[in-house]
DNA sequence: TGTACATCAGTGAACGCGCGTTCACTGATGTAC
DNA sequence: TGTACATCAGTGAACGCGCGTTCACTGATGTAC
């Protein structure tokens, strides 16, 4: 083969990592695949060698961009303290700045929401296995409050994200993370 | 002239509504203006008498859209416990399942965070006036802290729907709106 | 060892289609003389 | 009062363009004999 074994894998990695970043920043719908071809270094054709559809990584882009974020809360969590410090950085400026490098959920759940239901249900699992790292890191408590809580949780960190992501004034945008992280921890804290 | 003095007025307001529930539904990027104008009762090149761009269309919806959540919301509450059923409103499975008739920043603020400048500033404009709505029926305090308490609020339950509306399983969805609401009243009655 | 063929990731042009936008035209009414 | 012209919301065909997708082809390597 012209290609080292392995190479095929490689850049079907690449090709999702470009996608992911530009799906985050721009929206899916507003990204084209011939962008993400180019930007990945190939051309329009070899998508198709890769993945069925649009689509279809489209899915592939949620549930690696998922994966990525369990893997990274999870070894950035494991007590109440790296909780928190994981909900100050993701409520941080530095978040908001970069959705492409950022939380998929906040820059893609409102196209998820619209998206084919095998995606949406993919979306659903993986976001269940982030919404268990959260609650492991809750104190106390039934295992089910715990689990209800990191729903909630979640979702306010989200829209907060969101508001300040939308909102054009820098000094109002940095004032509602702040106040989002104090009702934050004020969630992690109840009991 | 062939029309009514006021008709033309009449159509653009028609076509605004149109494109705002077809929006919140579909997405802005994910709607065709064709579609919007069959949908309106009108021909393609109708359009532009009425709207410059697709843009335009795009902030005027956003503007429109919020001001009459503003009114609905202006007329809601006006004590807590309208607040609270403006808040157990917000989170419940109609509004959920109906996003096309629903809140604009639920439906639209991944998408209103990408677009031009101008619409930011609309959108940032007209979702202030809410917050004022949402501070004034917050409890005591002061004007800056309940002021700040709304944007909190609002982020959360922006969220919370969003997260509602994304996952398939209907138990897990209607739990998340359950809490959602206990966490958003918290919200409201700390002090 | 040399040659013919198979494999396959990637190329790049082309497909049909729907997009946002433009524009010559329509036709009912209002206005001027 | 009658006629010529102006107005203007709306029509519908067409524009160029980028979309997602297809496909004949390339060319480096592996395999068979």
């Amino acid at each position: 083969m012209r290609y080292d074994k392995g190479h095929k894998e490689t850049t079907r990695r690449h090709i999702l990592e470009v996608a992911s970043r530009l799906f985050r920043k721009q929206g899916a719908a507003a990204t084209g695949l011939a962008g993400v071809m180019t930007e990945a270094g190939l051309t329009n054709g070899a998508f198709y060698i890769h993945f069925k559809s649009k689509d279809d990584l489209v899915r592939e882009t949620v549930s690696t961009a998922l994966d990525a974020q369990l893997v990274n809360l999870d070894v950035a969590t494991g007590s109440i303290a790296g909780l928190e410090a994981a909900i100050r950085d993701y409520l941080s400026p530095r978040h908001r700045d970069n959705p492409g490098a950022g939380c998929p959920t906040s820059a893609l759940i409102g196209e998820i929401a619209r998206q084919p239901i095998k995606t949406r249900k993919t979306y659903t699992e993986r976001l269940n296995g982030i919404l268990d790292v959260l609650a492991k890191n809750l104190p106390e408590r039934s295992a089910d409050a715990r689990r209800r809580d990191a729903a909630t949780l979640f979702g306010m960190m989200v829209g907060i994200l969101q508001l300040s992501r939308a909102v054009t004034d820098k000094r109002q945008s940095d004032l509602i993370l702040e106040d989002g992280i104090e009702a934050a921890l004020m969630i992690v804290n109840r009991g």
